[in-house]
DNA sequence: TATGAATGAGAGTTCATTCAT
DNA sequence: AATGAATGAACTCTCATTCAT
């Protein structure tokens, strides 16, 4: 069984996860190892010592807003009406995400990222989003993959309107939720095969 | 007068179009001019007489898109019902153009693109848009921009999902459609400002 | 024997040096051929039916350059004063070239050059030169080639000053020139071996 | 405190100044980073880690010439017979570095370079000069850019003929030296302005 | 003969990754 | 374990030259 990190490499392991949060979030994902690396005041080395390459590094960024929601998930559960609680997680996710450029290039999927992390938000959707639908709230049709859908066209409008009007996708958020209550418009097109429940990331 | 172009020359930008479009789809605005060159056949030099630069390129395959977009919207005002019209020009969108990675990065804005098309898709979007509203199919706090956002985030759906399910954006147009209607659920936030009333490109 | 060239070939020959003499002077050697060629109002193919290569056509310039100096030095023969002869030589020398960069680094040797044009300046200064010689103008232990040298050095003054002060090469003419009286400062190195009694172009 | 640079990095540093002396000397300032590189047994990265790009390369190879030239102004100032100390400080800097055609290039200011140059040289000539002048062994109107452009004419002539006769710049020392004198032959033109009282590089 | 489109080697520069220190 | 120098492939873009029209 490994011994624990040291403590040093602890802390330099979460000096580099944030300052490429922040450097990700400012220049988007092509920015560069190195000033990651500097922002973070360690060398580039160190860098790979904790990260085997720049997807690793964004992976592990990603882990931590996967946590991050997978607690969300949970914390809105204590919410009684399982419908409330379902727009609050959804809106949660896009709060923690929007202003954020490589966070959302990560759930748009415009890069290689690990599956776990597909399941794992796949089952933090899955208690709230079930309980909502068990108690009623959710019309018979929809899946979580439907969730997964909506959270990724908001996020696609919070990017492309981040900068001119970083509210908007508040705009259209009951529009789309109201798309699965009971009785909305129909639902023709089958949604994604099973295997394919992944809410957000690769949709 | 200038003579007309040569015929090969005719055929070379075509060639490069088509072959900046299908290797953009498949990999995003990262690939090179020189995987695209090779692609069409050409050396790159030839790819960089027809076009300035990379974005030059990628402004040549949205122009066809955006012809096309323009083209689709003066037929569909054939149909008497302002509001199936307005459907069909969103549908024909989508099935025409947007399968494709770089199309949605340029449709997110996050290259500079030729501003003209703004210009041109806006202008294409409101004649179909006011008709409906005119005839009281769209409700009143609705604006043009709304449907850029809509065409966008069916956009997204469409890309994110074109291998597995490539019809699946269909399950969500009556649901984003759905919120322009008079009736519909609430819009608090307001949409862009004005001159921002693009409908698409850069929503 | 050939037949005479067409007279539109001659037209677009001289339009090809006039352009190049244009274009070479603004922006120095490093203009390409397309400019050139669109400056003449041609094109590029036209360019090279003419001159094999850019150096070619660098040295058609350089034969109408070396023409009319060849031309100010048997003019100037007709100046009785050998001495003043020979100063009025440099002078016309330095006005004609101060100006036109690409010129200057062809004088400087920047660039490769048909080696008759060494002969022919060389033969152009020998008259000249001989002539004040036998006056007992010019101190016994000169000889042609420091007239090279003599024009070189200005050439580099006048261009390394041509934006600031484009007449300081006159400074230093008088200081130049009083080094080939007689009389003057001890001249202990031997110049240059006779084959390479070339004045200007790469001394 | 940053730690000592590496001695590797010291002993690359110094191959990329050698090789990039070597290479421009021999091909001038157009010869390329790679071929530099490759010259010193370096990748071009590492030359691009040292040195930000081509311009700041050969700022570099400046820096020292300039070094070696400051130096040898100090120490000709020993000298007591102050026109001999400026002679000698002439010719040693002739003789020390100037055979060699990017070094004349940046002399002649074709390219960027740095100011702090100019300022140096000026500095280093002024004091060599000034005692001379002090001392009457230097005409009135003689300003210290002479001194430059003397210098700068000798490299030309040291630079063109460096092949064929190398010692031939000593030829016209003397001569142009001679100018400097006083009662020499008049210098009509009036010398760069005060702004541009820069001894050699950009004249 | 004139044209200008096509070519492709080569330029400067960047950056993910490796490895000597 | 940490560093940052070294690497070199890859990128965008230019231009002298060739050749189909």
């Amino acid at each position: 069984m490994p011994r624990p990190q040291r403590k040093d490499a602890v802390r330099n392991r979460a000096a580099l996860i944030q300052a490429a949060r922040e450097i990700f979030a400012r220049r988007g994902f092509e920015a560069s190892m190195d000033d990651i690396a500097e922002h973070a005041g360690l060398g580039v080395g160190t860098a790979y010592r904790h990260f085997a390459n720049k997807y690793e590094l964004a992976d592990a960024i990603f882990d931590d807003a996967v946590a991050a929601f997978v607690n969300a998930a949970e914390e809105v559960l204590r919410e009684n009406d399982p419908w409330k609680a379902l727009v609050g997680l959804v809106e949660r996710t896009l709060e923690a995400q929007t202003f954020n450029r490589a966070m959302r290039e990560i759930l748009l999927g415009r890069h290689q990222d690990d599956p776990e992390h597909h399941r794992s938000m796949t089952a933090a959707f899955v208690r709230p989003f079930e309980r909502a639908k068990a108690a009623g709230q959710i019309r018979a049709d929809a899946e979580v993959s439907d969730l997964g859908a909506i959270v990724l066209m908001l996020c696609t409008v919070a990017d492309a309107t981040a900068n001119r009007n970083p509210r908007l996708w508040r705009r259209y958020l009951p529009i789309l939720l109201q798309g699965l209550r009971p009785g909305g418009a129909p639902m023709l097109e089958p949604p994604l095969p099973p295997e394919a429940l992944v809410p957000v990331n690769s949709l």
